[in-house]
DNA sequence: GATGAATGAGTTTTCATTCAT
DNA sequence: TATGAATGAAAACTCATTCAT
């Protein structure tokens, strides 16, 4: 009401900045009560208590539900994209994704981001929009990877990589299943989880395919 | 469709065989509908007419909803348990993991089991009767695992292996990471992922924790 | 079908002591659940199980739930008849009736007799049938108290006691009052109660009606 | 009907007024419903309907069916103690209370309040809440006529009344009683009714507790 | 006579969405 | 911009009743 009052610059319509800030506090809240509710039993009442605006109000900023989940599946998708321009970052890629493995292991291990992905999977599954928000997320994260491991490689003097892309999609998998067992059961801090899951992101990214390495260990 | 039961109206008591068949026709059918809509969004009405029942009539055979999606928790979770039966009853349980890898690799592949798989992670995130069943089963099999890799390793005369258990939980989250991806983009058959998966699976058994490993790949 | 089968006392139809015993088998197990449920809330499935048979079968005894709440109420009237003619056998009608206090009041008194006839009062509301059942009743009682208290008057001499009827219905009252209080607050066994009763309905039946008895007391 | 709200749909927040307008426009609308068909046979479309709203936002109004059914209760047991103040605000309570034999059975012979008062008492014979309501209302009703009725004593110079709560319990009793007979048999005008209640009254408040008086009537 | 599986309409309640203010 | 009253279409679940056996 009195917080329309203006700043000598009229009535103007809020500013850009101002509905993205809007508009990123209806999607925190949303997160929350999604990570506790679920997509569909998170009421659109129960959100936008949780974002201290009315209900009809959150309408001018997402156009409906759907619309909030989508942007929220958008935002979280984009996590991944720093993750690798934090490897990127490094001088040596292929040791920095085996460096990240604890701070890899410490989000996986967070619940409440673990029920949103978990979330955000199932709608998938039932909701093409969403499933291929996630193919296209997926593709650019896995043809980043691929192309700085392929620069890593060829620094490195190995021939190029083969099978690139399995390998990238299989150290995603590791993560993301870690993350799946999370929601039942948070794994504690465990240095020995984090010692095998180095050994095993190396042997992945190794490239030397010998058929020895399809036998049993030693 | 599998159910023995004709679909005339039966009147005599049902014996034990035919409840169980009612059961599992309306375990069917349930799965049905909630990969294609998840478990909120599929309706009690939508089950009944896939398993072709009244609505009424469930409630013969489940107390409720909820107990149907236990049910199918249940379900879901004792197939683990199978794969590691037929692990033990081959004569190298070692080998036995790694070859097993093109067949979970089908598995992991299969759309529909996906989807449901991740409905029940995304509904054990907000419901902790879920997450327990799932803990329980998790264990489970984990122990059965531990134990098995333990004698196998015995066997071959290699000291104790330590760390089994983060062993096994990676080489679980491989394959789950696998299954979560499916949701939106089924992997085309691709020999690259089975061999490197053989060849991570591989890495993540084997006993030696030379520091080496650690290191990126040559 | 088979019950037609002829005499010789074989298949016979069920004799109607039988089938009197059943329907009383029935009536009783409504009658509990109708207490602790009411009309509406006890299920059929209820009041068959707790009558020891299947719900089906009670459909050879009542035609549906109304007929049996129906054959409830007609029991539940026939009481009062049993209590008119109980007075009428003793040798003072008039003092059979105020004698008869104590016992009135601890029939009052019982929580699953009052609930029960508050059900039926509430169904007699909406159930225009019902009504009707209880007027007749009701009539019937009214009658039968009237013309042995006419007679009682008339061998004491009195005048032929002027608004007989106004009479008996306050009394009735007096004890109907009584029974709505017990399914809130089931009043104790309290001498003062029956005392106080014994004088309100002596002053009730006598037949002075003095201007002074309407003044307000001493 | 006497809601004051008109009926188009104003969108600024209720004032308090409005909000108590609108839960008697339910509860007005309820009470004719329940007079109808009872507690749990009138439906919520149904009162929603005869209110003039819609089915859901009755919801806003009163947390579930229940609490209309509470509110209801509530508001009917006000009522004797508006009785009560009325007969206090006369100089003599106890002649109030004879006077008003006449209002008092006007009131009793209501059908739709006699219809709503046995689907309150046959309601708490099965609903603790409600029952333990009108065990409240009817202390205070009680403690109120208790008190009232004392100082009418003294006033008088008779001694302290002995049993005063039976006096009054059974003086409701009587008029309690006469409602149970409105469902079924709504009594015209009677002034010998009325004069017999009369008599009645005078006796059970009447503090001689001669003997005599548990005799048969001259 | 006796059973209880089966039906499907009906119940209470919730919720996304709209829109007058 | 912001509100929250209002809607009405589901949803889960219950229940009287039927009828093949």
């Amino acid at each position: 009401m009195s917080a329309s009052a203006p700043p000598c610059r009229g009535r103007k319509p809020l500013e850009q900045a101002q509905i993205d800030a809007r508009r990123a506090q209806v999607l925190e809240a949303a997160a929350d009560c999604f990570r506790r509710s679920g997509f569909h039993s998170a009421s659109m009442a129960a959100i936008s208590k949780a974002a201290g605006m009315s209900t009809g109000h959150i309408y001018h900023y997402f156009e409906n539900k759907e619309a909030i989940i989508a942007a929220l599946v958008e935002r979280d998708s984009d996590e991944l994209n720093d993750v690798l321009n934090s490897f990127r970052a490094q001088s040596d890629f292929l040791q920095a994704m085996i460096d990240g493995v604890d701070e890899g292991l410490a989000r996986a291990n967070r619940q409440d981001r673990a029920a949103l992905k978990m979330e955000i999977l199932a709608e998938a599954a039932r909701n093409p929009k969403i499933a291929s928000m996630l193919r296209d997320a997926d593709r650019r994260a896995l043809d980043g990877f691929c192309s700085s491991l392929r620069a890593a490689y060829a620094a490195r003097g190995a021939d190029d990589a083969c099978d690139l892309e399995a390998k990238v999609v299989l150290v995603g998998a590791l993560f993301n299943g870690l993350i799946g067992r999370t929601v039942f059961s948070p794994t504690r801090d465990c240095p020995a989880l984090a010692k095998t899951m180095r050994r095993a992101i190396a042997a992945i990214l190794s490239d030397d395919d010998g058929a020895a390495t399809a036998a049993v260990p030693r």
